[in-house]
DNA sequence: TAACATTCAGACAGACCTGTTCGCTTTTTT
DNA sequence: AAAAAAGCGAACAGGTCTGTCTGAATGTTA
């Protein structure tokens, strides 16, 4: 087998975001992945690096998503924020949606020394960028609020798009975005 | 003493919300409060149930602050709205703020069936009824809509708020509300 | 087919987990 | 001051945790 790093990986995600990090141990994740513990230990070194490898996998697909749907209509005035917007309504219903990874690494270790606490503020720091950077190519005067409050609002939505899935939260937070979006221009 | 439950309650709430409740054992809990294991499960039968205790504690502090507060601005037209914001970036800047506790139940405990993911997501829904209900007073026509938008942007700004307690955030999450709050208008 | 690398199952260490039960001592009430 | 209640420390049960190591069984390459 090649692939073993991969099959580790997916039934770890699949383990984290079902039961929790800390509750999904590492006899667990060998055993559904029908692995040895010494290969698992091979390919990530600590149960930590796992996890942040993890949420490193989960932010770079999410990005590449993003980007490719995104990519036809980025420096199209305005509009690529509201084309953001309808994407990341889509992005946090689709069913396999399990709430934002880095939020669940940020809480299982409230530690701010933690890497994996450190890590996870590193991609919430990295999304809003990202949203800063899209918000200041349309063209928006204060791109650095605007990208701020993008990113509390997806963060929020996710949260409770995860918490009560048919609340219409993902389509309130979409609209709320499209508010303060206009409201900036 | 009288008051070992309040004493327990204390020192379980600080060590969940600076270690996390999973990496906070009941050994742990009992040594710094000083108190021997079974006066623990006698005022809590369960850890569960301290937990679910912690939860709700903490959620009537704040609606006991916040409604005190807003006592004799309540039914003052839009302006409850408008104060209701601040008093919210005033607590989530306060020192003693560590994120919202419902946010670590439902995150520690993913399974929409235990006990505390359950009380969690009930104390997420508590928020919304109560900003909605606070909406509709203040005579805003979707106040459901309004309340659940209010909810995304307070529980989104409070993560951020906590993750990075400097970069703004409270404030922020506070103008972007307002924004809404006069969009709804 | 022979040599090499990888993966396997499982034991092991040392620590921690929740919850129960035991006498013994301290505090409160009558 | 006597009786009742409450709390203490400590041990116990049965399990789980991360991480290391071993020897045997696979798989790959030459």
């Amino acid at each position: 087998m090649k692939n073993m790093r991969e099959k580790i990986l997916t039934v770890a995600t699949q383990l984290f975001e079902s039961r929790g990090i800390h509750a999904s141990g590492v006899d667990t994740i060998i055993a559904e992945s029908g692995v040895a513990k010494a290969t698992l230990y091979k390919y990530f070194p600590s149960k930590n690096q796992l996890i942040i490898e993890y949420l490193r996998e989960k932010s770079n697909r999410f990005y590449a998503w993003i980007n490719e749907k995104l990519a036809d209509k980025k420096g199209d005035s305005q509009e690529v924020l509201f084309e953001l917007c309808n994407l990341y309504e889509q992005w946090i219903t689709t069913p396999e949606f399990n709430g934002l990874p880095f939020h669940i690494g940020s809480v299982e270790f409230p530690d701010p020394a933690h890497p994996v606490h450190h890590y996870s503020v590193e991609l919430s720091n990295e999304l809003q960028h990202y949203l800063s950077e899209l918000a200041a190519i349309a063209g928006i005067k204060d791109a650095q609020t605007l990208g701020q409050q993008l990113t509390i609002i997806f963060e929020g939505g996710a949260m409770i798009e995860r918490l009560s899935p048919d609340s219409g939260a993902a389509r309130r937070a979409k609209n709320a975005a499209i508010t303060l979006i206009k409201a900036s221009i």
